[in-house]
DNA sequence: TACTTATGTTATAGTCAATAACAGTCGACA
DNA sequence: TGTCGACTGTTATTGACTATAACATAAGTA
């Protein structure tokens, strides 16, 4: 029973990262949060009053699909959308929206820590310059 | 319009695996082919006969997940299903299945390539041992 | 034999991404 | 100024993928 696969990069790219995934997912259900809601209250939190198309190019999130998340996190009374242009939304946190990013923030530090620390010491230094490698993205 | 995790493997390691997926998907279009087919016509070429739920526990997926994904592929003439052990299935690839699968591999070949030669030399062969120090998995 | 575990299946629900179509707004520029 | 093209947000729909529960059957074990 062999996986052929295993010395492929992009192969083990993919089940690294829906192992870690999943294994984050679970941290964060105490707060009743998705993985996608946290990283948006973290980009919100310090981009107050980015748009939802900034956000959603940000995070390759479309706008049709960008609706649906915020609007849930707005009924939630997390995030606020205020029309800044007519036809853009500003997006920013509630007071009750900073403390759970708070704390969402506090479960993404413990988690990224310890995945770090799995990380055997001779190669952890190398993971982040590699993977911003294989993401080339919007941060052209 | 900053992205305050971009300091974090785990957030990144997931950026980096969804957007590599995406091109990878393009890439096997052609042929037809799902990410996770592509991938067990792999597997099921080097370990003829493996059953459908070891198969399932080599990628993660689970047995009722399994079915509809292995009865596409047997009604597309490229896999067998033979009785092994009265509840288990063997599989096997048709001679069509394995000819896709040789197409498929070298898709999967040049895909990879690709994707070792972005990163940069001193990075190059830190990403496999760190990325499998994040997935543990399996290979215990 | 009786009990537990393993395998495969069906049905169902939820998450997530992709596409198309629409209304409204902004900006550029002749 | 007015027009045209691009941008923003929305709705509706679809497809891929995952998770759970329940079931029938077979294998292994005490």
């Amino acid at each position: 029973m062999r996986d052929p696969l295993l010395h492929y990069p992009g192969y083990i790219l993919r089940r690294a990262s829906s192992a870690a995934m999943a294994e984050f997912s679970l941290r964060l259900e105490g707060l009743g949060l998705r993985t996608t809601e946290a990283t948006i209250l973290q980009i919100v939190a310090t981009n107050p009053g980015i748009s939802q198309s900034a956000l959603g190019r940000m995070l390759d999130i479309q706008r049709a699909n960008m609706t649906p998340i915020a609007a849930r996190l707005e009924s939630r009374g997390l995030m606020q959308r205020l029309p800044s242009d007519g036809r853009s939304l500003g997006l920013e946190l509630t007071t009750e929206g900073r403390q759970l990013a708070n704390q969402a923030r506090a479960v993404i530090d413990a988690f990224e820590t310890e995945l770090a620390n799995r990380i055997p010491e001779e190669h952890r230094a190398h993971l982040i310059p590699a993977l911003l490698a294989l993401w080339p993205s919007s941060r052209d």
